[in-house]
DNA sequence: ATTACTATGTTTCGAGTAA
DNA sequence: TTTACTCGAAACATAGTAA
């Protein structure tokens, strides 16, 4: 929560052990150790310097610090009902389209998500630090469990869904493959209707999703 | 937090020692030591019943839960606003590392800002428009109070500060005096590092730095 | 300068158990 | 049943110091 504080969530801080301990009104090995540890558990990345060391918070860093955020934010907001994500739309190799129309997923967003998908995906890059975060917030709701399948000898893994509003017109839903051929400031929304042509939208667009993270 | 989230905020929760423990992971014993203890801290108020006891959080208990909350919000929501600067460094007659390095305010940054500063500040003049508005404006703005104090028979007027990323890549804060030898286009910078090498700046280059102001 | 190891002291934990 | 004490064990912190 410190190296968070201290900003170690965007961009590595620049620190030494003992600084650090004295933010915290510990001793310098006490900080060493810790952040010995903190990476060992892989929340942090760190790279020694001449003078100090650059410290900065992992993907899973972030993640365990949003749990602790989400039971307080409970606690003193109530459930949260939706996160908003905010990126330009590009065009991606058609993979989305593969999948979506596969029929062992399209049958499950039917019945689970209530619409049968256009067949592909609006792929949106995060630009901003909130949505990337939220990104990451996400990771720990449970949202709508798309099983997996195997057909004809391949297997498609499972995958997590959230029923979403985008541009503030359409509803739809944000999919989430456990393993993605994204990175992890890419995400990918699927509607009962052709999102470029529906929303009017060409590449390099900007587009905000507000997912509905039902508790 | 535990028990915030079992519900004991707004009204007490009945509850044993042992599945309080069980809730947490940990043994009876320990659960029941650590209710003594908040008890003792004043942060929970407790009765005990023929079974278990009922447990409520008090408004200090609830205060000290909030200030975690709070600290975590700025890291996830981003509630602090920001202003960029930008200009050329150049350099001053060497006041800056001076003032610095007096006891009385080192060890204030370190305590309220949370690094101990390099012996030396980085001086900016400001060069466009923009940044001189948002100078002004800073004015503004609350900041991190560096409180004065005497030394040796002189005397250290208080200080403004702000946390500020430079060039994107250093975490530091900008420093105002009240009275600055500098006028009002020009800015002083601090950070745990020589940022002139850690940044490879000299003389006339162009500095960017985003000035967190704590909403 | 740093980081981080070792040794030692201190705090925290839980088994056993009294009330 | 409970709560909570005692006490040995485990975890954690810091001083001293090597690299």
């Amino acid at each position: 929560m410190k190296l968070a504080t201290m900003g170690g969530v965007k961009h590595p801080i620049i620190i030494t052990s003992s600084a650090l301990g004295q933010a915290q009104g510990l001793s310098q090995q006490t900080a060493s150790r810790r952040l010995i540890e903190l990476e060992r558990r892989g929340l942090i990345k760190r790279e020694m310097l001449r003078k100090g060391q650059a410290v900065m918070l992992t993907e899973d860093g972030l993640k365990a610090l949003g749990a602790v955020y989400f039971e307080l934010k409970q606690v003193f907001e109530g459930e949260i009902a939706s996160l908003t994500l905010v990126g330009e739309i590009f065009t991606g190799m058609g993979e989305g389209a593969y999948y979506v129309s596969r029929e062992g997923y399209r049958r499950q967003f039917i019945s689970k998500l209530g619409f049968n998908p256009y067949p592909g995906t609006l792929n949106i890059k995060l630009s901003d630090a909130q949505s990337l975060r939220n990104r990451a917030l996400l990771e720990l709701f449970k949202g709508i469990e798309i099983e997996g399948f195997s057909d004809s000898g391949r297997t498609f893994g499972p995958v997590k869904c959230f029923k979403a509003t985008i541009d503030g017109r359409v509803e739809g839903a944000l999919v989430m493959a456990r393993r993605s051929h994204y990175g992890r400031d890419v995400v990918e929304l699927i509607a009962p209707v052709d999102l470029r042509k529906t929303l009017g939208l060409k590449d390099g667009d900007v587009v905000k999703a507000e997912i509905h993270v039902a508790h």
